[in-house]
DNA sequence: TAGCCTTAATGACAACTGTCATTAAAATGG
DNA sequence: CCATTTTAATGACAGTTGTCATTAAGGCTA
């Protein structure tokens, strides 16, 4: 494999949620409006975000192409593969590799709806249904 | 309050599980023989975990006592309280906010057996009993 | 008392994070 | 062609993380 996807840290996930948010390639000055749109606290100065996405490349969650001065980033893994990353990562250090330990201190610990609650039970359903069949 | 809980870097919950791992006081020399029994990788050296409990405590993590020369380190919040900082904090930053994203995440891309499941549901039924009740 | 252990304090260092200001070069509009 | 705007590169800086080696002060032991 190429550079094993180091992990991602806040500033830079947040980052590439605003590559991740359109398909293809973005300019900085789209990634740097998005991820302002959203933003909660201070905008990001342009240098801030080109700088980030210079280390995402580094670290291998980006690439990019040149059009005259122009820099267009894409990325080279979808939101799912870094989300799953980070949830795995943390349900392995956290909760010693248990998924239900995780569930159970959420569940005690925060608000869970009961629309949650009705889509976690048929997730359970499906997991399930796939196991037998 | 008083010190707000900063958060837990990876080796600093490694360190806080040592201190957790007994209730009451622990020396220094016992979390590092507690934390190095446990750890994969090298060993730490003693240097290193003082160093990481002082800066628990000034995290506010933990509190210390002095035994003539010796320091005795106690949590001020349970294992419970930081986990579920951390599972809190990412469901928000990653999953917004959703448990059953999180979940499906989980789903999609661990293996869960069926153990697992079974717990899953048995607190999914409590929780809906509870808010029925 | 002269050496050893233990123990905590210090200072250090490299890597990573988060954020810019400034610079320099190219493109554009008049 | 000149002024303005756009764009990427650079250098910087403070804070966090992870890890020690070394130092210094107290005890303990022969």
């Amino acid at each position: 494999m190429a550079h094993a996807l180091g992990k991602l840290s806040p500033a830079e996930f947040e980052i590439m949620e605003a590559v991740w948010a359109h398909s293809g390639e973005s300019g900085i000055t789209e990634v740097l409006q998005r991820v302002n749109a959203v933003r909660e606290g201070e905008p990001l100065k342009r240098a801030t975000v080109q700088v980030q996405l210079r280390r995402l490349e580094e670290k291998g969650w980006l690439k990019h192409r040149e059009d005259g001065r122009r820099f267009f980033y894409s990325a080279t893994a979808g939101r799912e593969v870094a989300s799953a990353t980070l949830a795995g990562d943390l349900t392995e250090r956290v909760f010693d590799g248990s998924c239900a330990e995780l569930v159970r201190c959420l569940f005690d610990h925060q608000d869970v709806s009961s629309d949650e609650i009705a889509r976690i039970r048929a997730l359970l359903d499906k997991a399930e249904s796939k196991a037998k069949g």
